[in-house]
DNA sequence: TTTGGTGCAAATTCTTTGCATCTCT
DNA sequence: AGAGATGCAAAGAATTTGCACCAAA
């Protein structure tokens, strides 16, 4: 399945990569509705589906609630406003790791810190297991 | 608002803090069904919702989507399978999280890890500031 | 041309809420 | 008795999907 490059694609990307603040669905549609004002939100829920699948954008979510999408791939990690859903990038690479969950009890980036989580995503030997013997399986969401 | 003890809220609390699970609504109240029969899917919500309010369990989400809650009040970190939803906790404390981070390209817990991430909850300026002004704001999820 | 993509609207899924009734304290 | 809590069903949100038409390769 070789990818099209559409112009809503080609424009979700876009638009994605060049905003820094972690859009939902919902956010970038209206977004990409001001260049192409016809452009369904079904198109756009598409492509980041699509897009985070190949690894072309990262798919988020937080304790607020709503997915978000993130047009930088590298991985970092993210400062996360339990009051209105805001998600920022925290400006600390892997050396800066141990400093930060130090810190975690008081100021970061003028935040209020109240948690720390950290989050590890994989496979489960379950999983693992089923998929050696090719065994397909829809899951509830 | 003193939380009244009722059988319902008893045994949400009860079941949650045994299972190691990590149930969303729609699990755990199948699970409570089996001691209340008659026990709607909306008073798990609202319970769960008040004891995560005040502090009596945790409240978490992950890249898969739904909410989840856990019995565990500690802070503690998950390991959450991107194919199945499974979250398991992560059997390390503050003293391992390096290590574990430094080991996360390679197995943990029989996990394949593909990817780490962490998250500080908090408040933003904005919010404190909006806070302080006693400015309330409803904000779309 | 052909196959994947799009817009639209309807359908799902997850969560919240209004309301009459019940039940802890 | 009275403030909260519950069950039920309906409403809301967020996301997915079926289908007829369109457009990139």
């Amino acid at each position: 399945m070789p990818l099209r490059m559409t112009r809503q694609r080609m424009l979700i990307l876009e638009e994605l990569m060049r905003l820094k603040t972690h859009p939902t669905a919902y956010e970038l549609h209206a977004i990409v509705k001001r260049t192409l004002p016809q452009i369904s939100l079904g198109t756009v829920y598409r492509n980041l589906e699509q897009l985070s699948a190949s690894g072309r954008c990262q798919r988020l979510a937080f304790g607020s609630g709503n997915r978000r999408y993130d047009g930088n791939t590298e991985a970092h990690h993210h400062l996360c406003c339990l009051e209105c859903g805001r998600v920022d990038d925290l400006p600390a690479d892997g050396h800066e790791i141990e400093h930060v969950l130090k810190a975690a009890l008081g100021e970061v980036c003028g935040y209020r810190i109240t948690g720390v989580s950290i989050e590890l995503y994989g496979i489960c030997p379950a999983c693992k297991k089923r998929e050696t013997t090719k065994n397909k399986k829809t899951i509830r969401r």
